[in-house]
DNA sequence: CTGTTAGCGCTTTCAC
DNA sequence: GTGAAAGCGCTAACAG
């Protein structure tokens, strides 16, 4: 009896638990699944202990088919390598595991497969709602329809998107936070802005605007701008492009931690003193950004409550149309004895 | 007629799709899969036409059901924050849809679940493959007979394991590497050793196997040793420590990028000159060991490489117990103006 | 409270 | 070359 199931390819079904408990398989699967029907107390401990005795593992794959639903949430995602996303990828597989969901991840830079064909896919495979953290097909306004009514949710989003759900940080404002930092704290005054091409987030980036505004606020002059590409080489790229310049800026602004580490790359092998000569500052607030040297003071986007807002917003039969923005926190780190204020 | 499938929930199935083009349900399947049976030109034609006037997408849950297989590979993973796993986890995404197949990702610590049953959430999915990233489970002798038949591989094994197939990079060889690197180019002879406590990665873990075994070939002492954990956090623990001996190491092997990282703010802390007064090695040659400062000198697990053979034999019907062992390569990285030799 | 049964959408054997 | 039909394992009416 026991011999089926513990080893070779057939594995127990629910039809072995009903013979073996000597009940029907309707009722097997009131006692796996807790109802839809109440179930006798002696019966059900039969049942529990033939579900032991078996070692009997339910089907997800005819469940998914019978209902519909395969209790799997897919997240479609630019660059998983990006310690952003990846720390954003992990918070949101642990809401999703809260609410009995695992996560599907499609990385639509891991092949030539556009994202329209990883979405196909997701959908084929029954995901019971769709996240997009990139932005080509999730900022498309027919993309909803092509959904098949299956709850999408934009989780990296400037702002909000006509006809969608979105999330994202508060970035005009994150990035505001950090140069007015760099100025009243630090009384820096030539303040630069790195930023990646063909933005992710918004066109124009928000982040420009941030920074743009809170200098006219401070009465600053604009420092200069470099755009480049959004990883650790781009932002080493962007760190020679500004050594070029004189005088130097005083202060860099990078849009991203990746960017801001290869910035600091830059200056470091050109022997320029961080934060003496050049304060750098970035958005995101990974942990890589504490162990860079020196650490940077960022503004960082609040992961865990965009991912528990994602993964609850997904799981909503028609979710709302609506931009949910999460307001992002100043993390000053001090290695040079610079005061720690706010 | 175009109008089912267009939004609601009802998506279009291989019915619809039979009754468009006048055919049987079975030849819409032939032409689907491209057989087991042939089909006629004009009626492939016709068949082709109605799949794509109603937009049809097979239903991979039912698929899945029938065929006992899902065109996915389950990988298990205890922290897919490290970057290390994180660059693992991409290529063996990548590999694997090179063949057709979708990667599972379940982060064993992100959850109370124990291994075991991220094993039984995976395997109930029908997934056509395990890859274990973690070793509690997968060392488990019994392991293999629990998993019904599904081929699994153990992706990050320091060596063979009895009746399992096994991947890992030449450990002991890539450390001692490290260590005669510093010795012989560096004239370094008080080397340290830093390395994870409850070692991911057999006990003795063979890292400390080759620093040892290199030192004395080379004649050197020991260096001293500390243990903690497999993190930024606790490579800076680890320097604090190291800062306290007297005289201190000229080197130090640390057995993960990450562990590096967190060891080099520890030291930039205190002022120490690096390499000048203490020099840095790490293993695993991660994107974030290139961008720290300084750049460390690392061994580079083969990555492409293991994740490629790690699908390739995960995707074979019962992949025969032996230890596949890939060659890491030295990364000399000389920010100092140190001889860029091997 | 429990059993019978009709499918979910797909593949494939077996007839034609 | 094509069609009819039998399930894969599960859920949930519906009938007892």
């Amino acid at each position: 009896m026991a011999e089926r199931g513990v080893a070779g390819g057939s594995r127990v079904t629910r039809a072995d638990v009903a013979r073996y408990a000597g009940v029907s398989t309707a009722v097997v699967s009131y006692v796996v699944n807790g109802g839809p029907r109440p179930v006798a107390a002696a019966t059900h401990r039969r049942v529990r202990e033939a579900l032991e005795a078996l070692n009997y593992r339910p089907n997800l794959s005819a469940r998914a088919l019978k209902m519909g639903s395969s209790a799997t949430i897919g997240l479609i995602i630019a660059d998983s390598l990006n310690p952003f996303f990846a720390e954003f990828t992990i918070a949101i597989a642990r809401a999703a595991e809260a609410r009995g969901h695992r996560l599907l991840i499609a990385d639509s830079r891991s092949s030539r497969d556009t994202e329209g064909e990883l979405v196909e896919d997701l959908l084929a495979r029954q995901v019971d709602g769709l996240l997009f953290g990139t932005s080509t097909l999730g900022l498309d306004p027919m993309a909803g329809l092509r959904l098949y009514g299956v709850p999408s949710v934009l989780i990296d989003s400037a702002g909000p998107v006509p006809g969608r759900t979105t999330i994202g940080p508060a970035a005009t404002e994150g990035a505001a936070t950090l140069v007015r930092h760099l100025a009243q704290v630090h009384g820096r005054t030539r303040i630069a802005l790195v930023l990646g091409a063909g933005g992710g987030f918004g066109d124009p980036d928000p982040r420009t605007w941030g920074w743009q505004t809170a200098l006219a606020e401070l009465g600053l002059p604009r420092g200069p701008i470099v755009s480049t590409r959004w990883s650790r080489e781009g932002g080493y790229a962007a760190g020679l492009e500004l050594l070029k310049r004189d005088p130097l800026p005083d202060a860099v602004f990078a849009c991203s931690d990746l960017m801001a580490v290869g910035l600091l790359r830059a200056l470091h092998e050109a022997g320029v003193s961080i934060p003496g000569d050049v304060a750098v500052v970035s958005f995101d607030g990974t942990a890589e950004s504490e162990f860079s040297w020196p650490p940077l003071t960022v503004v960082r986007q609040p992961i865990q409550a965009m991912a528990q807002a994602a993964v609850d917003l997904v799981d909503t039969p028609e979710p709302t149309p609506a931009h949910h923005e999460f307001p992002m926190e100043l993390i000053v780190r001090a290695p040079c004895g610079c005061p720690p204020i706010t």
